[in-house]
RNA sequence: GCCCGCCUGGCGGAACGGUAGACGCAGCGGACUUAAAAUCCGCAGCCUUGUAGGCGUGGGGGUUCGAGUCCCCCGGCGGGCACCA
């Protein structure tokens, strides 16, 4: 699911020293295994599928990895949101849920069967038996015991479970589709593996290719997907916003042109059409390559064959259509005009008509749609405006070089001649409907999800074909459906179609001689219920339905924004299949969404041309770079997403190995808002480590001796002070953290250790040492808590100075609340503007009165040179924040 | 091409419509040190000689007492487009 860059990452070169010479006096590298050992132990993480006890739950779930061989920034950077939440949670009495897993089916397995002669599933599970330990390696808080891969039987079992099980429920179809072909490898390509046009491999031009496929039926449920969008909240805006657009409701006619003369049996086309009102203006008539009538109008003329012909070539892909050269072809028939027979036009094979969008036909009406005006001026079509915008002349109005989509009256148009567009729409669709040629429907965009694939390291689909009886489904005794393991990828083509036996079986129903399905899923399924299954991932069914009951929806799912679309309309549409066929209660799998953004790396380039790794090369004081072995000098260029390719990697294993996990993920926190794409840079990761020393040592020159239990009777003027801030410092923290602004709180966190770090010297300067020593005490309590979420080892490690006798771990103990009483400003500033210019500031007591905050800014000596020979017109007040005087003369 | 975002010092960023630049990085100055590292203290948006003033949140316009924040137009950068995950 969280996508890979493409090619390996070299191992890191020699870890340089931290610190100097010197050793630090925080050892990460013993203190991180100790207290990840420690949770395990005392199972602090673990929780029930269907737990007892009135905690109320919460499920957090970041979207789990394809298992490419080692963990990449963007992994550090998922999980380590994923555990703030997690651990935070916890701390405020939650139930948590946190588990992990593989979305471990896939086309890189293959690839690498392929290139290095490795089997996909051994290649997989040493993946993932790396990552495992890198994972852990990073502290997170998972319920270890809940893991599951999907390629595992015991999971994708399930899964063929459901299938047949919606395959009942009428969810599932088996209808032909488009494929992109192979020629020279013989072999069904993704789209990422069509470049320009043609194979990645083979080099040959892609055909496009008309296979029988199964789709899932997700246009039945798209009203409901869409109308549901509203109930997420605690989703991004934008993610619904695409969501509601790839739905794509819209409303519109579907109407009837009739052929001049008929043709391959048949008199008329079938259009849709969101503008019914620009009949009028229409000039020719398009149908998509793969419609019937071009088929027939290729079968006899090779000109037209020729033509759709290269329209196979084009790929499947919608960008590589929308962006292609529009291109058509005039198949010499004609259609009649629906409100004018006498009227015909031309009917034309185009390009950029998509045969899966509404009927595979459109009316061309080059005035007022942009992509048929571009090809009506290609091919030397007639522009007639329909719509006159408001300003315009209709005797002198004329298309220019864009077509005009906007508001406006109709002209030229018979009956409709006045209306506004919306008004038009509804008297054509209603003259068409009179005159028994068309009507108004609602159309979708949304497509049906085929999820057949061509491949051997996918879920079997669980189907029989058989000659007399037809597909069968799999029976339920038989299932799982295991994928075989001896198979081989010497040629192309998916090795269960080659395999000797496993496709032969036994027709279910008559027995005679069938063949099994050897297509598999697309990998989308799987990821469409993993969070499911999580709930109770050792079940003898696909959810035990209490379990789910109790633990979905998800309330915080973490990922990339590449996965607003698809992957989570996919969900979506699988918790509703399930719970249509009774495996599921809810509605929607996901109550909460954060997407998180990239990390980035500044890109480097030898004298050579060839990319460097971080690692290779050193940066010089004057900006500029050099070879760290050969000295050369290096080009530094843009900052930009990591990548394999570019080799702008920074291995987070090694990271973790030099610097410590807690130091990663402090990093990862602190450097820009999560949401935003983040910039990985040397300097700033130490910074972060710098802050562990530096929290360290504060809690080293603490002196003890005060007890937490008695706290003292009063606090002198440094000790109010520090409690001041450190019940700010939780009230701040605890709202950046509730915001998902974890890098707030680490500066607030940053101020923190700066307050403490302050009242450490007032007490070697000051005497009140009991008050000072009590609040220091709760400081650094305080900050071991708070820092918790983010640096969970160095809190326990601070933690355990503190109070060595306690046996507590802070993964155990709430957050800390603030006490308003302590939290109070002694006095506000006031910021004081002349027309909106800041001329002065005034301190006052909070809440002040109005009069007397307005007599102390009209005092302050630079706001009365402001003032002087003004006449003030206006005094705006805002209580404890700003005092504006607008002046006149 | 279509859909959706983002843009603030040298850099990452902070900022209920209310003192723009918190905090971190890099930089500069100082303390400590034989020296360095580490650490600590201080300075720091740009311009003008300032404790005063002007300019300043991609560019242009607008709403408002007041706009980084709201609205419109333009530019640049990024994500998705149904078989990558």
């Amino acid at each position: 699911m969280i996508s890979e860059p493409a090619a390996p990452s070299l191992p890191v070169a020699t870890a340089p020293s931290v610190a100097g010479a010197e050793r630090p006096r925080y050892d990460f590298r013993a203190a991180e295994p100790r207290w990840q050992r420690a949770w395990d132990e005392r199972g602090c993480f673990r929780v029930e599928d269907v737990p007892g006890g009135d905690k109320p739950k919460y499920y957090v779930l970041e979207m789990f990895p394809y298992p490419s061989g080692k963990i990449h920034m963007g992994h550090v950077r998922n999980y380590t949101l994923g555990d703030v939440v997690a651990r935070y949670k916890r701390a405020r009495g939650f139930s948590v849920l946190h588990p992990m897993g593989w979305d471990a089916f896939g086309l890189p397995a293959e690839n690498a069967a392929r290139e290095r002669g490795v089997h996909p599933a051994t290649w997989t599970w040493d993946n993932i038996a790396n990552m495992r330990g890198e994972l852990q390696r990073m502290g997170l808080s998972l319920d270890w015991r809940r893991e599951f891969a999907t390629c595992d039987p015991a999971y994708y079992g399930h899964q063929q479970k459901l299938f047949l099980d919606f395959l009942r429920a009428g969810l599932v179809e088996r209808r032909e589709s488009w494929v992109n072909w192979d020629p020279v490898d013989g072999t069904v390509l993704a789209n990422e593996q069509v470049i320009d046009g043609r194979g990645w491999r083979s080099g040959a031009l892609v055909e496009k290719r008309k296979l029988s496929q199964w789709f899932l039926k997700i246009t039945d449920y798209a009203p409901e997907l869409l109308a549901a969008l509203d109930g997420l909240d605690r989703w991004p805006e934008r993610v619904r916003v695409m969501q509601a657009k790839w739905i794509g409701r819209s409303e519109g006619a579907r109407l009837r042109f009739e052929l001049a003369a008929p043709e391959a049996g048949t008199d008329e086309v079938e259009v849709y059409t969101t503008r019914p009102d620009t009949l009028f203006g229409m000039s020719f008539l398009a149908v998509a390559p793969e419609h019937p009538l071009a088929a027939a109008a290729a079968a006899r003329d090779p000109a037209a064959a020729a033509f759709v012909a290269e329209c196979r070539r084009m790929g499947t892909s919608e960008a590589a259509i929308e962006t292609a050269e529009k291109r058509g072809y005039d198949t010499g028939l004609r259609v009649r005009h629906p409100f004018d027979s006498g009227r015909t036009f031309p009917v034309w094979i185009a390009n950029f008509v998509l045969m899966e969008y509404g009927t595979g036909a459109i009316f061309g009406c080059p005035a007022h749609d942009q992509r048929d005006f571009d090809f009506a001026r290609k091919y030397g079509l007639a522009v007639v405006p329909v719509v006159l915008p408001p300003g315009e002349d209709a005797a002198s109005y004329a298309i220019g070089d864009r077509a005009h989509d906007g508001p406006g009256r109709l002209i030229n148009s018979g009956f409709l001649d006045g209306l506004e567009p919306d008004a038009a729409k509804s008297a054509a669709i209603a003259e068409l409907a009179r005159r028994g040629v068309g009507e108004g429907v609602v159309n979708w965009r949304l497509r049906d999800w085929g999820v057949s694939r061509q491949r051997y390291w996918g879920c079997p689909i669980p189907v029989i074909h058989c000659e007399a009886c037809g597909v069968q489904p799999v029976p339920a005794e038989q299932l799982p459906v295991r994928l075989p393991e001896d198979v081989t990828f010497d040629r192309p083509g998916n090795p269960l179609d080659h395999h000797p036996t496993w496709k032969h079986v036994a027709c279910p129903s008559c027995g005679a001689p069938a063949r099994r399905e050897t297509d598999t899923f697309d990998t989308f399924v799987d990821s469409s219920w993993y969070f499911a299954r999580f709930c109770s991932p050792g079940a003898a069914m696909p959810v035990v339905r209490e379990a789910a009951d109790h633990w979905l929806p998800v309330d915080q799912y973490i990922g990339g924004i590449e996965h607003a679309i698809l992957h989570l309309l996919y969900s979506r549409f699988f918790t509703r299949a399930m719970r249509a066929t009774g495996h599921l209660a809810v509605e929607e799998p996901f109550a909460g969404l954060f997407t998180q953004g990239m990390v980035t790396h500044e890109s480097y380039k030898g004298a050579d041309g060839r990319w460097l790794y971080p690692d290779e090369i050193e940066r010089l004081g004057d900006g500029s770079a050099r070879h760290r072995e050969t000295g050369e000098a290096v080009l530094v260029g843009r900052v930009e997403a990591m990548s394999k390719s570019k080799r702008n990697t920074v291995d987070p294993g090694a990271i973790i190995a030099r610097l410590g996990a807690d130091t990663a993920r402090w990093f990862i926190l602190s450097d820009n808002p999560p949401e935003r794409d983040m910039e990985w840079t040397e300097s700033a990761v130490m910074g972060a480590y710098r802050f562990t020393q530096r929290a360290f040592r504060l809690v080293e020159a603490f002196a003890g001796g005060v007890a937490w239990d008695t706290v003292p009777a009063t606090f002198g003027v440094p000790a109010r002070s520090l409690r001041r801030a450190t019940h700010r410092t939780i009230a701040a923290v605890t709202e950046a953290l509730e915001g998902f602004a974890f890098n707030v709180a680490v500066a607030r966190l940053y101020e923190f250790a700066s307050a403490i770090l302050e009242a450490e010297k007032a007490e070697g300067a000051a005497g009140e040492t009991a008050g000072l020593a009590w609040a220091r005490l709760e400081a650094l309590r305080t900050l071991a808590l708070l820092m918790a979420p983010m640096m969970p080892h160095l809190a326990e490690e601070i933690f355990a100075r503190l109070f060595p006798a306690s046996g507590q771990l802070v993964a155990e103990l709430p957050w800390p609340e603030a006490d308003p009483a302590l939290t109070a400003a002694e006095s506000v500033t006031i910021a004081v503007q002349v027309m909106g210019k800041l001329r002065g500031t005034v301190e006052m007591p909070p809440d002040s009165a109005e009069a007397d905050v307005l007599a102390a800014a009209e005092a302050e000596p630079n706001v009365v040179r402001a003032l002087d020979g003004k006449h003030v017109v206006k005094r705006v007040y805002v209580a404890n924040r700003i005092v504006n005087f607008v002046v006149a003369g």
